[in-house]
DNA sequence: GCCTAAGTTCAAAAATTATTGAAACATCGG
DNA sequence: CCGATGTTTCAATAATTTTTGAACTTAGGC
């Protein structure tokens, strides 16, 4: 209904404004983006998680949307995305409604567990198929060179699963 | 490799049929599949692999193209992919025209090539900007939690830069 | 309870990435 | 050189992923 035409003066409603990103916090974004395109996270998440980084103080969800010019669903999507890998966590101070974000300590620990949660799945699906292919090239009689190969892969990937909880500790570990 | 009649004595130019993938073949190039996913390597170079990988002999280009029922181009592409990356290589036979292709006898060192083609790059070029992003920050009389932020990600980026060649190391060392 | 601010959801649109196939190119044996 | 086979290139298309925004849900204050 009403869309304020913008800067109306004193009352509150006003859609506030903000300042779109400085030079040095797009040249941190980038790298963010970067990165995260490796281990295929969407550019979205990756801003995001840049402009906390770099925000000496946590920010709320208008800010993020604000400074980023994005949605918000996609504010509301990726902070979804970085709570539930642990990459950022909220501080509500008391009596204030809305909750403000920053990163978590570690990003170390951050990585982690957002390896944890792309490899290891893979891993654990994987022992199965993997047996069972074995196993028929072993039926079927295949070349000897080839189940090797097959063995092989699946001993490693028995050993990744093995060592993946002490490398990649779970959270409440 | 006996593929039935197809090859009719002399006429020579009849398209082959190849044998669609079994059952087991599947298995593992989905297996495949998955892995690559989660580095960012499109399916069809996944297949390719995986079928390499299953095979008691060397195939040729012919013999990829028909079996996983892809085109030329795709082919094309995704050999010359898992060649750059080291991943497979040709036994040409001598007399024969056509190449012949294999997976490369150790997976963990195509692993290795891939993985370092994909983060040494980035960790590279974020080099000066992490150390731009820093410096800007400084002058600019940034909160002190933000700039240990920002000083801690730039060593963590030196020393992994550092540490690449050794874990990683290239070609040719 | 009701009202409103805060945040989530999800179908549709936009952006990105992968695949196709026809034409161009390369190479070999004659 | 020629002609045929074998491979690459790349613009067009298809498939997939990401983003958007409006409708919906949730929670707090009164």
């Amino acid at each position: 209904m009403k869309l304020p035409s913008e800067k109306s003066a004193g009352r509150r409603k006003s859609r506030p404004t903000f300042e779109p990103l400085q030079p040095h916090e797009i040249e941190l974004a980038d790298f963010f983006v970067r990165m995260a395109g490796i281990l295929g996270v969407p550019r979205s998440v990756a801003e995001i998680y840049a402009l906390l980084y770099i925000s000496p103080d946590p920010l709320d969800f208008d800010h993020i949307q604000g400074r980023l010019g994005m949605s918000k669903g996609s504010v509301s999507q990726g902070l979804k995305f970085l709570r539930d890998h642990e990459m950022v966590l909220s501080v509500k101070e008391k009596g204030a409604r809305r909750e403000r974000w920053q990163p978590t300590p570690s990003l170390a620990a951050s990585l982690v567990a957002l390896l944890r949660s792309q490899v290891l799945p893979a891993l654990e699906q994987a022992q199965p198929s993997l047996q069972r292919v074995l196993t028929d090239l072993q039926q079927n009689g295949a070349k000897p060179e080839v189940i090797e190969r097959l063995t092989r892969l699946n001993r490693w990937n028995s050993r990744a699963l093995e060592l993946a909880p002490l490398l990649l500790p779970p959270p409440g570990a």
